[in-house]
DNA sequence: CTGAAAGCGCTTACAG
DNA sequence: CTGAAAGCGCTTACAG
């Protein structure tokens, strides 16, 4: 590896001044030293060592990134968000998967600080509520924003409004007519979940429709649990005529389902769903749902920790707006 | 930030022996000290810092991994084949989108000589290519193996023999009857769109059906080549009775345009995809494919990088095993 | 405009 | 078993 030693040799000159031409300080450089040491760093292939350079300026232009899971599809859209804005910006991204298991988040957390990163971008409040218990971020002084509703009060985060966008989704499907309207849930413990289901709850209410607990099935995000919902929901009343699902890998589970017993979708029931992931686009018919902005979100996160590294005042609250995707299944 | 310095003024000791504790090296260290500094360590929650310790050992227990783009669904299995293992390794994966320009891969290189990377991961022989054009890896002394069938002679690689699996994909079909067979490739200068061709010619010959080449449709792997050439195809010959797609993408777009003509998969017209990623499953109805064995060939390139760095001997190629995944489109 | 020297936080021969 | 010291490759006051 070739060092600044070589290149300061080579370019008849101090190692200061190859350090001041590297970096293109303010301190000034006669042009002819400045072009003699460019030439000698091109002709030797020279690139400065981060390591080096971080360890004295205490920074690493690194940030980490928390996801649970990058099959799932929700999330490669945010990893790509953070990662355009964080290379536009000058940083690298490490990315951790944690399946959600503590003791993973422990352990890259761990990493993550002997590594020196600068900051942290988290997706799921409860990792960072784990993280935030053992009061990490004092502690690290590693700077840290959230994608989605925060359970650390001191962390910055980007969201959107689930509440007010399901109630939207809901009333389109009662504009549409629709009085018997079945819904999978998500997990009783996601904060997104309740917050979806309590936009059920104002949609039906609001428009005088009487809410019936045996229409709430209780999903888990995930392909399968929408479509055993089918089943059990035809069982308890064959005639609804719409499922709202809070996401839309459910909704797709779902719409299986229905395709399998040939139910049509949407003319025997019609189904909105939740993201607007890929997948939502490419299935047969294609399927209306609310679509969240995860690439706008992960891109602001990280323009966000960016800003706090830069130690730019920044909103503890980012709402990004979510908008009604109409397909053909509804 | 606390330091081994601070460790070592609260434990009575020399950074020294903090070091060696901390290195759990074998040069041996009291009980009562070792009991010393690890109680200093804990109370002061020191974490080592990486930057110094790598600066030393000429190591950063970081890999790069550069991928075309993480919201394709080939690559998000990958990513996870190649950080499971590299986490069980104690490695840290810095990760890359390129969207294919030949910028983006040079910034990202250089960014990764300067973070000093230990080795690095491609997929996408053609960027592999590129860097090595630049001799890249002579200069850099930077470890890298590759995923796909490699331009680079001297990197190893882990692949699948997509002449043989698409011979069996086709072969599938004609067993099954069919005589009409067409096909949508990949883009041209894809050697895995070559190779899939090729397995698509040997099938027909080796079963004595003639090869009509106006079945054979230019796509580029996306969903709407696909999509659009189902137009074309039933264009030229209204009789097909089956599609080889050289990947699921363009299978599905394929089978949406289908349902849309009123034609059933796969009574009308069978199909066949190639990668199963995760939405031929949820097609309905189910794709049949080639199993690609994405998440192996990730974690896979990652041993053999770590092999690599530990100077064990590892092979050139390694070829890892397809499988016909059969569902509903045929 | 240029450079010598201290220091960032570690590891590792070397000496005892 | 323990420690003083050199050194990894940079940056940055400080001096001239």
């Amino acid at each position: 590896m070739v060092t600044i030693k070589d290149v300061a040799k080579r370019a008849n000159v101090s190692i200061t001044t190859v350090s001041r031409v590297i970096n293109e300080t303010e301190h000034s450089v006669s042009p002819e030293t400045r072009e003699r040491v460019l030439r000698a760093i091109q002709e030797l292939g020279f690139y400065p060592n981060a390591l080096a350079r971080g360890l004295h300026r205490n920074e690493t232009r690194t940030i980490g990134l928390i996801i649970p899971d990058i099959s799932n599809p929700y999330y490669p859209s945010i990893v790509r968000g953070v990662e355009d804005e964080a290379q536009a910006q000058g940083y690298t991204i490490i990315l951790a998967n944690t399946y959600r298991s503590k003791e993973k988040i422990t352990k890259y957390l761990n990493v993550f600080r002997e590594k020196r990163v600068d900051g942290i971008i988290f997706t799921g409040g409860g990792v960072a509520r784990d993280a935030a218990d053992e009061n990490f971020f004092e502690q690290s002084n590693i700077a840290a924003v959230v994608i989605g509703k925060s359970r650390n009060a001191k962390l910055p985060s980007v969201q959107v409004n689930n509440v007010q966008a399901a109630r939207e989704a809901c009333e389109y499907l009662i504009q549409k007519g629709h009085k018997k309207i079945a819904t999978i849930t998500g997990p009783g413990n996601s904060i997104t979940a309740v917050d979806r289901l309590e936009g059920y709850y104002q949609a039906l209410k609001h428009n005088g429709i009487e809410i019936r607990e045996e229409l709430i099935i209780q999903g888990n995000f995930e392909f399968d649990s929408g479509y055993q919902a089918v089943d059990v929901l035809l069982e308890k009343d064959k005639d609804i005529t719409a499922i709202f699902a809070h996401n839309d890998m459910m909704a797709i589970g779902a719409m299986k389902a229905l395709a399998e017993k040939g139910l049509r979708v949407p003319d025997d029931i019609a189904i909105i769903g939740f993201d607007n992931i890929p997948l939502s686009l490419y299935v047969t018919p294609g399927l209306s749902t609310v679509t969240v902005p995860v690439y706008e979100m992960g891109r602001t996160s990280m323009k966000i920790l960016a800003d706090l590294l830069a130690k730019v005042e920044v909103s503890r609250i980012t709402t990004l707006p979510t908008k009604l995707t109409l397909r053909q299944s509804c």
